[in-house]
DNA sequence: AGAAACAGCTAAATCCTTTTAGCTTCAAGC
DNA sequence: GCTTGAAGCTAAAAGGATTTAGCTGTTTCT
């Protein structure tokens, strides 16, 4: 049966299933929806139909669902944090939580609104359903992509509302840290407290604002010491990946005593590599992150971040959603917003 | 112009849009798709479109673009998953990978998915739209329920595709650990390492599981010791919560040498207030958690968790909603999923 | 002058479900 | 024999957007 059903050429619709019984469209639809009693449908029939169903393998049409079941009187806004699979969810929780925040201040009777996050394969975001032809959503955050994401963003002006989070791309309003200065203060932080060996602690493949933050750092470093950082790099962003690259250096008996992670995933591996080697934070490495991480406060010690400012960045990518959506803004604009410190007792 | 838009009785539709500017609603379309280029409308006309879009606040409805869009041939079905605003995301990110995995696995020509997280205010998961006349999703797990989502759950039969994940809900499948197995082990876990003074740190809203978890400790150490350990409630699940009812506990000189937090947040929050008290884990106070915090591993030391073992549960839960989907389970089922146990240094 | 090309638009069909109003047939009641 | 009621079903409309085919004038070419 199930055979049956994943070899017919088109989906089965609620008329298919009709005429295979040889009842009428309405008659599908009562049994369906479980009201047959009180439509007074034929015991028989009511079976003939539930067999059909199962046998078919019908599966509703929620689109088609939807245009008949909402009421009219109601403007149904459907928005989204477009992120990929396999990067942490911490952010885009807190912008998810906040565009809820502003959609429910604007529901009301005629006006509701859904929220919520759909995934994307990493470099594959232009494969996601419903994108280009605007049929799943009113307006999006899209969040970690890839540079393959990129490009075909860049290629692509979407025809809604299009808020992009951490990256610049002309075509869309994006808000994202202020340019380099992330790394700069990070390095600043660690060569004011004195560090002569430091190391920054980067995933293999980086992003945009990964690369920046590393490269802002390198520079910085170099400007004012005449040398540049090492470079340790992981395999990929888990704790595991940054523990396994910073023991490897800890290992090889290259010297860091200031370590910069360009994401807190990588900070808390090093964290645990550090200690293994016998190292105290911060009086023998001092550490830096960027609070991405939920409990940067609750790592031990406590992680001095510099990193974007969550506050504002996600009040300015909410704004900016519901400006465009209601046509204020026109034109794309990049918001930079300057990082926030936050010393804690790493570094 | 806005406000005209907001007091509008009903939402605005291409139609109505067409009539303002008195042309045709295909040539609104037209506009609206940005292809009057091709189709050759004078530029005045879209002009006068462009207008009316704006000035009316035109928001497409999305559920009719899809419906018209689609690919005849091909079947969208749509899966959710719901959880509340309130709870951490670690374990559904997981799920909602192997629901993925599954899906890509089943996804060909003729066949797509998409599946998002969708959350609800803990308590008001009636609200969600979309939920009771299935026009939303063709398979749903729902999680992170509060006990009126539960009455809610009970006392309706959504007529689609749904697993629940952590709940005893007569009416659906649910997937979640041994009752009473999760507290049990974690108490032998700390009475077998010798401790004489165990205490249990819970939030003060009990969940069913978090509920049950504590119930369970409490009543295996009743039954070893014959007194009752301590509880210590926390005014919520985060960290911060966990860290002030404990440091409130040991700070009143009540003794405490092995502790039981029902969720991992609050161990991490424990972790803190044991060590800002000059006790060491686990020589002075042991911890066990239960193994909901993406990191657990890399706390310090690593922290030793009995609880449900997420990679069986993910299995189930995903198995059980395409069986669901399939009609091939009709009868609900409960499945319970014995805690798995990982030993590290906290206990 | 007649044919062809083009500019600029519209009518109607389509996507899939659900619901409303109402049609047929048969039995019971007067 | 005629009305009434119920049982068991159906036809058709509606929901909002998009697209296809095609219509009406005007201009250009021969």
């Amino acid at each position: 049966m199930a055979a049956m059903a994943r070899s017919d050429k088109r989906p089965v619709t609620v008329h298919m299933i009709a005429k295979h019984v040889s009842v009428s469209a309405s008659a599908v639809s009562t049994v369906l929806a479980d009201r047959h009693e009180e439509r007074r449908l034929a015991p028989a029939t009511v079976e003939r139909i539930r067999k059909a169903v199962r046998d078919l393998g019908y599966v509703p049409n929620v689109a088609a669902r939807r245009l008949r079941a909402h009421d009219p009187e109601v403007h149904h806004i459907e928005l989204g944090i477009l992120t990929s699979f396999e990067a942490p969810l911490f952010l885009v929780s807190r912008v998810l939580r906040q565009v809820q925040r502003m959609a429910d201040a604007r529901t009301g009777p005629g006006r509701n609104f859904s929220v919520s996050i759909a995934m994307f394969h990493a470099g594959r975001l232009r494969e996601m359903a419903g994108l280009l032809n605007a049929s799943r959503f009113n307006g999006v955050v899209i969040t970690n992509t890839l540079p393959d994401d990129d490009a075909f963003l860049a290629a692509t002006t979407l025809p809604y509302a299009v808020v992009v989070l951490g990256r610049r791309l002309p075509n869309y309003c994006c808000v994202l840290d202020t340019p380099g200065e992330i790394g700069r203060r990070a390095a600043e932080i660690l060569l004011g407290r004195g560090c002569r060996r430091p190391v920054v602690l980067t995933p293999a493949l980086l992003t945009q604002s990964t690369a920046e933050r590393a490269e802002a750092f390198c520079t910085t470093v170099r400007a004012k010491t005449g040398t540049d950082p090492a470079r340790v790099v992981a395999a990929g962003f888990t704790p595991t990946n940054g523990a396994e690259a910073l023991r490897a250096h800890l290992g090889a008996g290259r010297g860091c005593d200031g370590l910069y992670a360009v994401t807190d995933g990588l900070a808390l591996g090093a964290y645990q590599a550090i200690k293994d080697a016998g190292r105290k934070i911060p009086k023998d490495i001092a550490v830096v992150g960027v609070g991405d991480h939920e409990h940067a406060d609750f790592f031990d010690p406590p992680l001095t971040c510099v990193g974007p400012s969550n506050e504002t960045i996600v009040e300015q990518i909410v704004t900016q959603l519901f400006d465009l959506m209601n046509r204020r803004r026109v034109k794309p604009v990049e918001t930079f917003v300057p990082p926030s410190v936050v010393m804690r007792a790493s570094a």
